[in-house]
DNA sequence: AAAATACTACGATTTTTTTCGTAGATCAAA
DNA sequence: TTTGATCTACGAAAAAAATCGTAGTATTTT
């Protein structure tokens, strides 16, 4: 599956939570953050489907829709692209940029450390 | 500074691993990955040096461009973007992401786990 | 010194992505 | 039952990104 578009990849991190969601309510939750038509939200879930990304239930007048890929799948194809492209394989350093934006809680650091322990197991 | 574009980025990051270069070198490194022409090369740094991404040094006949803004600031621009798009602010889930694609070295998980430590003290 | 090669500059085009207006249908409210 | 709100479909346009041909110079090779 193609890597989706900025836009795209807004409206999937939003069907995503939601799990299914109305053009509306997808509209209401972008509109918060930025200013935009519905029915360039319309169009844009329309083209979605169209190729193929998102499903559509047309049962009632207000169709509504969900994510054909899963968000596991996408952030893998994202993930191992910014890491080439931008940290030139390193996931350590990758790995770092990320926790040192948004702080792991203390369980977190749990499920972190139990990871890198895995690692560390099946690497001998 | 504005979040480059795709291409923009295979071309920084060339260009960070070897500080400095003509069109000509970096458009080679291009060319092994993907098909494209050389003035399509040079018309991208010209732009990127256009919008203040890149120096340029046009002492000789050849020019030589450096980047701008350096690695780091773009990681961590670019990962704080992808972290909240694709990762809903789960900063934990994209480093695992991260490091199950590309496994650390013994060093590495090292210094990983040296960070963890970090952060940990600095949280009470 | 002629010919081939290597550069830059520039303009234009093509492709991709995003935005939005309008029309027609359905539904809800007055 | 008229008016207003809410949907979808569709076409087109605008904006952003990427590609490339051509011309003009300089440099190197024959």
């Amino acid at each position: 599956m193609s890597k989706p578009t900025e836009s795209e990849l807004e409206i999937l991190s939003i069907l995503w939570e939601l799990k299914e969601a109305s053009v509306r309510q997808v509209h209401e939750r972008l509109a918060e953050t930025k200013e935009t038509g519905y029915t360039t939200t319309l169009k844009m879930m329309q083209l979605m489907h169209a190729k193929g990304m998102l499903l559509r239930d047309e049962e009632n007048r207000t169709h509504r829709y969900r994510p054909v890929v899963q968000q596991g799948e996408t952030q893998k194809s994202l993930v191992k692209n910014l890491l080439y492209i931008a940290f030139g394989g390193s996931s350590t350093s990758l790995a770092m940029q990320a926790l040192g934006q948004e702080k792991p809680s203390k369980e977190e650091l749990k499920e972190i450390r139990a990871f890198l322990d895995q690692l560390e197991k099946e690497n001998r």
